[in-house]
DNA sequence: CGTAGGTAGTTCACTGAACGAACAGGAAAT
DNA sequence: ATTTCCTGTTCGTTCAGTGAACTACCTACG
């Protein structure tokens, strides 16, 4: 979206809200970040966003508090969703429902369960067999009818989500990156 | 958010819907077309942005299919929200409310209450006198304490604002203008 | 060890979009 | 008839995005 440049004089929360999330490649990074992708490479392997972008663009969320930057298992370090990070779940979720209902004719790409029922959600995160508003930790996503099959695409985001998983839990990239080298 | 360009090959119902709205000043102009701003000097006046950019991004709205060019009272056009734009309003509102629970010290800059009972809504734009999900068409916006007062804004949009206005519903910016005036 | 490769950046030249002011043509107001 | 308003278009400048090359550090393996 948006550029770096503020949004000065706007005396609405929308603008706030865009100064950080709205610039082009944000919303991507926070969705991979939901997804449970950690690490630089991984970000930038499944998005193919140039290094120095990737660069920007994380330490901007870490500065306003999205995302933060923790010691992995490893001795490099990791961006991972913050409280206030998590809170944007909802923005993400209705952009990428509205995308699926008009972009994706072969339906949903994505499909969201709750983990504790098994029960696919709605589009306000209600479960319709709990009814109760689910937490995003409480949120398996696992490949829709519209995904396409077998893109080319042997990043290990991408191959790590070829099965279903818990939003926010770290993707075992490690394990990912193995099946593609077999 | 984003600029003009696509985020070829992402697989992805966010990064279709970001190609539509994500780029720098969409979800502005949107959220504007939601209050009731639908001529193009009144889009203008009140974000302040660069004709041209205003021009492309209305061509491109109106292209997607967000928004659709209707003949006005006058004899010029008006930009109106599509049905598929109001789909939109779900995630305006999600932005705006992690905006305000974040940026906005003094409380919500806008209120938002259910046009039928009166009571103010929710996040997910249930009712909870009435247990029901909300239209668009039936929310009415009103200042909210977090919005500065008099800060010297005097465009007709602003003026309009003053008081609480049904979404959707086109702002009378004739009368705000000639309030302006005296 | 030592080397080869992975990781997380930085730097840099190029491209393209945003910005703001000036200009243009038709409609409205007086 | 003249002026002002409205909706654009044009244009030069500025600034961000892009992709490739480069750097420094860490890890794995023989």
């Amino acid at each position: 979206m948006a550029l770096p440049r503020d949004y000065a004089g706007q005396a609405c929360s929308l603008a706030r809200a865009l100064e950080i999330v709205g610039e082009r490649w944000t919303l991507l990074i926070l969705r991979d970040a939901f997804y449970g992708v950690r690490r630089f490479s991984d970000f930038l392997a499944h998005l193919k966003i140039p290094r120095a972008v990737l660069t920007e663009r994380l330490a901007a969320l870490v500065s306003a508090g999205v995302l933060e930057r923790v010691a992995g298992p490893g001795s490099y370090d990791e961006y991972a969703v913050t409280e206030k990070g998590t809170e944007l779940w909802p923005a993400v979720r209705c952009l990428t429902w509205w995308g699926d209902d008009h972009y994706a004719p072969g339906g949903p790409r994505r499909l969201l369960h709750h983990v504790v029922c098994g029960t696919e959600v709605d589009q306000r995160d209600v479960c319709p067999t709990c009814q109760a508003v689910i937490e995003v930790r409480d949120l398996v996503i696992s490949p829709g009818p519209g995904l396409p099959k077998q893109t080319g695409l042997t990043d290990v985001v991408t191959v790590a989500l070829q099965g279903p998983h818990r939003l926010l839990e770290p993707l075992d990239t490690k394990a990912a990156r193995s099946v593609t080298h077999i």
